[in-house]
DNA sequence: TTAAATTTGATTGTGTACAATTTAATTGTA
DNA sequence: TACAATTAAATTGTACACAATCAAATTTAA
């Protein structure tokens, strides 16, 4: 027991938290690769599909994601086809970034992926239900945190 | 209810997984930052602080991270006075980092940190505990994926 | 014992992340 | 109305992450 045992790295709660993000998203390239597509471009598509037209920041706001991150990557979902960009007309300061056919064709294609993954991370309906609350009560915290 | 709905945001465990683990990288950086550190690097001394010397090898197998971040990074911590590198005698292959005195004399100065950083993500001492044994049981399936 | 296979760390290239700054557009207010 | 303050994206710079490749050292096996 030394006063030390607090800087351990099994004692810590952030870093399993941080290898098993990484560890999931490693797990996921290999069934996002048939699809030309990294991990991020594949939540901002999720975003896409549910919404057809957000503007960038709404985007970033999904996905905790800022313009320095999502400029290049809608970029890049532009030049596959996937979504369409314009200046809003409303307020030619926000840009409106569309789905296109060829990206709501791509969901169709992709709705085996969730099911891949999950056999991948094999915890039972209920650990998932714990955790899925566990992390959203995280992140609500640091919401609450960071409006202050 | 649509087949789609395995696609949408909000049915995913990954994304929370993967939005947390940033967030609280993201409210470290102000309490590393006093320390010049970035998160990464702090964890690796971690590693550091509890086995004062270690192969870049080993150091990845604690951090689950490759040469190809560990040699900067270690160049860094390097750059910073708080570890040495050196060639092994047993098998020049291998690089040794050890943990210098200025290094160890950081981990005093650190002590406060993962007590700073605990009240800010404000869960029960039983939903960290729940929360930690979930992220290694996922852990622990894909090592054994992985390995096999 | 050598030649092939493996291992270790470094290097290169792509893609996030995010802070900080910049530019253009909009809003609030005197 | 003018003009300061704010906002939205884009840009720039730093630091991971990791795949792929490389070079040097070591191990294995024929």
């Amino acid at each position: 027991m030394s006063k030390y045992d607090c800087l351990k790295l099994e004692n810590q709660l952030c870093f399993p938290l941080y290898a098993c993000a990484k560890a999931v998203t490693r797990h996921y390239k290999p069934l996002l690769d048939e699809f030309d597509l990294t991990y991020t471009q594949y939540i901002t598509m999720m975003v896409m599909w549910e919404r057809k037209s957000a503007s960038v920041k709404e985007v970033g706001e999904c996905l905790y994601l800022d313009s320095g991150t999502l400029t290049p990557l809608i970029n890049k979902l532009e030049s596959k086809g996937y979504i369409s960009k314009a200046r809003s007309s409303d307020d030619a300061r926000g840009v409106i970034i569309t789905v296109t056919g060829e990206g709501m064709k791509l969901r169709d294609r992709m709705v085996k992926v969730p099911g891949a993954m999950g056999g991948c991370v094999a915890l039972s309906e209920k650990e998932a239900t714990q955790l899925y609350n566990l992390l959203y009560k995280i992140l609500g915290h640091f919401d609450q945190i960071d409006e202050a």
